[in-house]
DNA sequence: GTGAAAGCGCTAACAC
DNA sequence: GTGTTAGCGCTTTCAC
């Protein structure tokens, strides 16, 4: 770190005093127009840039607000990201992203590393987190969100749906529509807990019907449109009688759409396929599957809202928690 | 922010002075076994966490990279990121992420925002940026990393590929192959630079052979898959006469297929698909588009690489750039 | 409206 | 091996 330009250098070249430069370059209180101008001209002139580190060790505050998701490369948590901005903006604050790949003791670190930033609210997904990152976070004084999940106990703010829930509206509808003959398709259950929620949830309301799985097909690695493709291509081939597929998500159902394409497959006629997120993209597929669509950008920026109001004045359990229901989209499989 | 322990009581209830902690909580170069074991268990027992504000202003030196990406809703950039997480791992720095949303003043915003934090080193997306960032990013006083693009100059390290390049070749290509009368779906054209590089360079190839594009669609907004499938039906519909369509990117390519599927065009017989980056999930698509490969991964990764070296010591002038090549990816548009 | 003094929590540099 | 002193660049507090 070379030596920048200091307050001091500042407040000499606009001939007052550092603090007179302080307030001045912070939109001054009670500064005289005349200094304000004097010190913005000289800050401008040497390319004076604020030091953070010693305005937050000082104020003992910062701006920061750290948010850790587990993955970059899916556009769910893209849209997040996009909603948490939004809702940032205007407060001053700043957001610090920190991705986990979905690896619990690389978030604890994560966690750890933020932490020591001493940012003032901390945004985390899903409510399954290590021993040691639970505490760090009760630990660190600040508000606390935890986001798209809500089954489960939160630490403090939780915005999010149920993805047992979400599982279990998806198997009855499919019911409903007359489907009774199910698979699945998904991946990395290990440490996609929400994902496995819904499998859990849609398999839960399948015995109510005294029904269970047919098929199932998972593989390692993180979900994707080859991966489903591929999977979904093994269990046509095994020559499975099946009339719906429900996937892990999306991007694995429009995967199972080309494999079915391929092996001359009707969708949904023969075979539905059922994905969850509601992604964009999914509208510009041949066969719009069916769905149900997560508020993610939505999650992102009530969570961010609750965080910052929670950051001015202590909340009510009531406040500190918001469950968005998913809303079911049956593309052109409504029977 | 709450009062959180601090150095000072986790040395006394160790039982030594602030500097043995200190120094024992850093890896010890000079404590003893004992000592280094009374301060762990005191820092673990008070819960500790490093105030990084203090360490880096007082030790004049960050842990930070700042990174600047256009965007996070583009996968392009996502895998950019996990580039540059892989390459920073074990270098025990930190990488902070912004996003600009494609616009250069939001950008220059950012950078202020970064270097307030004093990283040790930036890496920004593309070459243009606005006349103040660059001065910022020049005064900064570290090295600087301009990504993607090499068409243009840089501030100081300069990895990526020549986006002209990329529009001639695939030109160049698709002459060879025997197409003639070209389209060119795009879209926000003001704001990706590398894009409207691209199809420069597409269309200077083609004037080379006295040709040019026959039509020609753009919209507003970010490229995406729904985009491409509306501007390709639209060329469709239009009825001219074309046997292949150059697209700003993948996505709106694989818009284009669909498009092209439900008019009933045959692809790539009738008409040729091109597009840019050379994404995952063409693989899963019913046709196999054809695509440049751009090796962003490592663009991100080689970024980092140059950059770390250059925050030990000054790097030659042939050192400080790395220009890849796209490669084509005709997939099953091969004649 | 402005300034001087003290201190945020840590580490560099030097002593012992 | 360990402790002491000084200081990083800013803001808070209080005096004027």
């Amino acid at each position: 770190m070379r030596t920048k330009p200091t307050l001091v250098e500042v407040a000499a070249l606009a001939g007052v005093s550092k603090m007179t430069a302080s307030r001045a370059l912070r939109g001054a209180s009670d500064v005289s127009e005349r200094n304000i101008e004097k010190v913005l001209r000289a800050s401008e002139e040497i390319g004076y840039v604020t030091n953070h580190l010693a305005t937050s060790l000082s104020s003992q505050t910062t701006n920061l607000i750290g948010v850790v998701v587990p993955s970059l490369s899916n556009v769910v948590f893209a849209e997040v990201l996009a909603g948490i901005s939004d809702a940032i903006q205007e407060s001053g604050k700043q957001p610090v992203f920190g991705v986990s790949n979905y690896n619990a003791e690389v978030e604890t670190g994560i966690i750890r590393d933020m932490l020591s930033w001493r940012p003032s609210g901390m945004i985390v997904t899903g409510l399954e987190q290590t021993e040691q990152s639970r505490k760090l976070l009760e630990g660190a004084g600040i508000p606390v969100a935890q986001i798209m999940d809500v089954d489960g106990d939160a630490i403090d703010i939780n915005v999010g749906l149920s993805h047992v829930d979400a599982g279990r509206e998806m198997a009855r509808t499919l019911l409903n529509l007359g489907r009774s003959r199910f698979a699945y398709v998904g991946s990395a259950l290990d440490n996609d807990v929400r994902a496995q929620k819904r499998m859990q949830g849609f398999c839960e309301e399948l015995s109510r019907e005294n029904l269970s799985l047919v098929e199932s097909r998972t593989d390692e690695g993180f979900s994707s449109l080859p991966m489903g493709r591929e999977l979904t291509a093994d269990i046509l081939r095994s020559g499975a009688k099946i009339d719906a597929i429900y996937y892990s998500n999306d991007d694995m159902a429009a995967g199972g759409l080309f494999a079915a394409m391929s092996a001359g497959v009707d969708v949904p006629g023969q075979l539905l396929l059922a994905g969850f997120n509601g992604l964009e993209f999914l509208e510009g597929l041949p066969v719009r599957l069916a769905t149900a669509r997560s508020p993610r950008r939505q999650i992102g920026a009530e969570a961010t809202r609750i965080l910052l109001e929670a950051m001015k004045q202590p909340l009510s359990r009531d406040e500190r928690s918001l469950v968005f229901r998913p809303e079911i989209d049956l593309g052109d499989s409504i029977s």
